[in-house]
DNA sequence: ACTTTTGAACTGACCGGTCAGTACAAAACG
DNA sequence: CGTTTTGTACTGACCGGTCAGTTCAAAAGT
């Protein structure tokens, strides 16, 4: 077995583990036991339970990233909006754990972690921000547009309509989500 | 003390911890320690852990939902879906503490409890779902609009905005924060 | 040979829950 | 009126159990 291999499929199991339970109820035993190795393993890779989580992170939140940013390369600004919100429908669609660890762990109040977790977080959203700017800047949008927290709701907007969309109507075709969502955004809600 | 002022206290020091560690890391001692009463206060009052973090769900939502109703109640569908965005900003403002607890602990994935903090939850995104209907019915919205998704998606980007305004730029006046949101619903965004 | 993994045993801290007992005020009693 | 009882609210030491983290010798993989 790879040790790259280890590593992701204790992602995986710490992932789910976490998503159900939460951080502190999710038993390294367990995450070791749903990943089919030893306890020791995860010490070897990662040296801690927290380590295990931040290193979780980062690479959860990279590939988010690179799927948001990746969905909205080489297109006009508004095309890319709307391909940045499927692209975030898309990727919480295939990786419903981690968004809901995501959630769950990162916007906690004080503490000492929630820095990295919550730049991780800013992270993405700014591909985001990112993207209105650039459609600020090509006059798609109004220039007194306040990017950030527009950014901020159009992101988290996606984020909890994905998850109800996943726990109450899994079956309903995405693009319908998507549709509703990007008529929101548009402004093709009042007659 | 009374019976109620004693379970108030535990309500407040359990938000705020549970908010800040989650609710498993969120120890009893610790919780009545802030209370100010001793472990076995808890136990006479609630029973158990769980069932103390029930009834404060319900507590919290209770008092949620009624806010949002509240601000609704005798106006004009549109000016109503301003006021409860707006109600809904006021509440997170004064308990901020209850608002993370409620992200953070009500989006997990499978397991006992998440049918009580959903359906929860579920109820105060009711209240913005019957405002968009009310407003469908009076003809100032689309009458094909997914008042189901569109009652999730304003009450999620208001909720995440919210925690993001506080945590980020808490010195922000409310309004300005209130009138983005609110450009963003009416599709005021566009030249 | 060298890296990686295993799995079991152990430690020490912490945590949820229990329970016998305290404090005390309002009733019931004589 | 004094005293006894009762019920309520609360206390905090204590118990059984769990868990993160350590250690390590042996096996497996490359």
């Amino acid at each position: 077995m790879s040790r790259t291999e280890t590593r992701e499929r204790l992602f995986t199991a710490a992932i789910e583990l976490i998503a159900e339970r939460g951080f502190a109820a999710a038993s390294v035993d367990e995450i070791a036991g749903r990943a089919g190795c030893a306890k020791g393993t995860v010490y070897y890779n990662f040296g801690s339970k927290n380590a295990l989580f931040t290193a979780l992170l980062e690479y959860g939140v990279e590939r988010f990233g690179a799927a948001l940013r990746g969905a909205a390369e080489g297109l006009a600004p508004l095309d890319a909006l709307s391909a940045v919100v499927r692209a975030e429908l898309v990727f919480i669609g295939e990786h419903e754990s981690f968004a809901r660890l995501l959630i769950a762990e990162t916007w906690r109040a004080g503490g000492d972690w929630p820095q990295a977790a919550r730049l991780i977080r800013e992270r993405t959203i700014d591909v985001v921000g990112d993207v209105l700017r650039s459609a600020v800047a090509a006059g798609d949008l109004r220039a007194d547009l306040d990017v950030g927290t527009a950014a901020s709701a159009v992101f988290g907007m996606v984020l909890l309509v994905a998850l109800d969309w996943r726990t109450l109507q899994p079956d309903r075709p995405m693009d319908e989500v998507h549709a509703t969502l990007m008529d929101l955004l548009r402004g093709r809600i009042t007659t």
